[in-house]
DNA sequence: GCCAACGTTGGC
DNA sequence: GCCAACGTTGGC
């Protein structure tokens, strides 16, 4: 069992929006980064604990929580000509881009950055690191179990 | 809108 | 395979 911050920007998937999916479940379409895709392809099992998290915007910070909800499959909008994912070099014989399905279980408070900053113990979680841009990041247990703390998740 | 940090591309 | 140029991310 392992942890997962993933980021999703709420204009155009919030925590509110994920929720109202069918199931409450999501495809984590549009990631066009390898090391992220590689996480999802390699390493995220179902059932795995994710941190649903809003990035670009006002107030960036850990918004909900869930977990793996699939096995990985090729992005359909890479093969989708009107979406601004299209990938014109990927071909459906070998998919360049794989997700997995996420289940947004709850909505929590808005767990910021500043927060996230200040706390103790959170100083190497992978999003804090300086220049960190990945989508999808690895969470230790530990800071997995902090985190749904200061939530007041138990 | 700015810009630091990082990833990707492409010429050589 | 190197690396400069360019593009993107994402907080501020």
């Amino acid at each position: 069992m392992q942890y997962w911050l993933m980021k999703s920007e709420p204009e155009e998937v919030s925590v509110d929006d994920a929720i109202a999916a069918p199931k409450s479940t999501v495809p984590w379409t549009g990631v066009r980064n390898y090391q992220a895709r590689n996480f999802m392809r390699d390493q995220m099992r179902v059932g795995d604990g994710v941190l649903f998290y809003h990035s670009s915007c006002a107030e960036p910070g850990v918004v909900g929580l869930g977990e793996v909800a699939s096995t990985p499959y090729p992005d359909p909008t890479q093969f989708d000509r009107k979406s601004k994912y299209y990938d014109a070099a990927s071909k459906k014989e070998e998919p360049r881009w794989t997700l997995v399905d996420v289940h947004v279980r709850k909505k929590t408070r808005l767990l910021g950055l500043p927060e996230l900053r200040a706390a103790k113990g959170l100083e190497d979680l992978v999003i804090l690191r300086r220049g960190n841009r990945l989508s999808i990041t690895p969470v230790e247990a530990k800071h997995w179990r902090q985190i749904l703390k200061l939530l007041g998740e138990t």
